[in-house]
DNA sequence: GTGAACAACATTGTTTACAATAATGCTTGC
DNA sequence: GCAAGCATTATTGTAAACAATGTTGTTCAC
């Protein structure tokens, strides 16, 4: 009998569907499609070289996943995010990021801290150098890192899809001039308790940077927007 | 244009895909279809008269909510929870219906309180007559009740997704003879709590909570079955 | 009797065509 | 000039057929 265990997410795409789903996520995530923008089936079968049936299945997946939004015969279009939504992801995130990085203070081994290290180090310089595009990858990094360590299964694959659906107010957050000299202490924090192999004092310092995260994203769309 | 919000979970299902998916769903909450059981998709679309192309959107569906998996060419099956990942969603819910308890606290009315209180009251005369059926659907009942009155919109979704998961495991513990007595203390705590408008008090009293079912879940599963 | 090669079957993956629905633009009457 | 009704178009929803893959049972050599 076949027992190995098959995940969805770690192996590769299964199907035309799964590969057109990863495709079509990435492309959102990434900004490729703008909010509220339409997903016309046939555009997608010529841009993905896919089938129909991939293409609806695709569809249909990430409605759930809650990148999507369709309407019956009238077809799919990209889902926005308003601002009381992302505030409300953040704080989730706050909750089960602070629990991922308790675990990951208790199971941290020498490679899990030297990684965390490495990409303290690269925050570090991406700061000095004024690099915004670097600290936000790093950011990505270093918040992926602590959901490895922490070897969870269940809590990195909801936090992923909910980075997901707020990727595109992070990105401008990193984007403001001084939002990464900010938040470096925070991450270097979070690092440091996780290193030390401090589980109370990694959910606190998890908790104490993505409040605020949700501090900043607040202040940035009540005061910029209005 | 049409700036009316459609939310995919409120609304009626848009497809027959959708509707492939809430039956296919409830069906194997309710334990219709074991663990590991395959899911030919003939037999669905026999099942429940939709077309084949209904039937492989919902799988894909369910794969993402976590409720089969699916191997390539050799189709779906349903997914089983081992007791690792039962214990770690329950961490989660206890993370983020905590979370939902304090808001509930926040914003409770009193059509929410008295919600909360004629909850309490079946609970109590359940315990009495032990009729654990009667107990375990006012349990989730309670649950429920603190997620709508939360007010919260993304919360609330992933909770429920995560009960599908380990309702397997919920349902027999609340058969377990002790269980209903030793939980309803918490049950009743997390209604006053909220009922009080003790915002931290009700945090509190939904992870207490839940680390009892944590608590009691690792016990069945570690006494019982070894 | 056992194991390997092979053939038949069951099942899934993909593509195509068809039907139904909603959006759009045009005509016509006023 | 404008609005209502109608025809057209664009797009999605559904169904059926075809191809590819894995599984199972059988045969045959040893």
């Amino acid at each position: 009998m076949a027992q190995e265990a098959v995940s969805e997410k770690a192996g590769a795409p299964v199907s035309d569907a799964d590969r057109v789903a990863d495709r079509l996520r990435q492309a959102i995530v990434a900004g490729e499609f703008a909010p509220r923008q339409r997903l016309i089936e046939s555009d997608l079968i010529e841009m993905f070289g896919a089938s129909r049936g991939a293409v609806r299945s695709a569809l249909a997946v990430l409605a759930v996943e809650g990148l999507v939004e369709r309407i019956r015969n009238r077809g799919a279009r990209v889902r926005a995010v308003d601002l009381e939504e992302a505030l409300e992801i953040v704080e989730i995130r706050a909750a089960l990021e602070s629990l991922c990085a308790r675990r990951a203070a208790e199971r941290v081994d020498e490679e899990g801290a030297s990684r965390l290290r490495g990409i303290a180090e690269v925050m570090r310089r991406a700061v000095g150098e004024h690099d915004a595009e670097g600290y936000s990858e790093a950011n990505r990094a270093l918040h992926q890192a602590v959901l490895d360590i922490s070897g969870a299964r269940v809590a990195p694959d909801i936090v992923s899809r909910l980075r997901a659906q707020n990727v595109r107010y992070r990105i401008r957050l990193a984007m403001q001039p001084h939002r990464p000299a900010e938040s470096l202490p925070e991450h270097l924090e979070i690092v440091e308790a996780i290193c030390a192999q401090d589980p109370g004092r990694a959910a606190e310092a998890m908790q104490a940077h993505l409040r605020s995260v949700h501090r900043a994203t607040k202040e940035y769309f009540t005061e910029a927007r209005g």
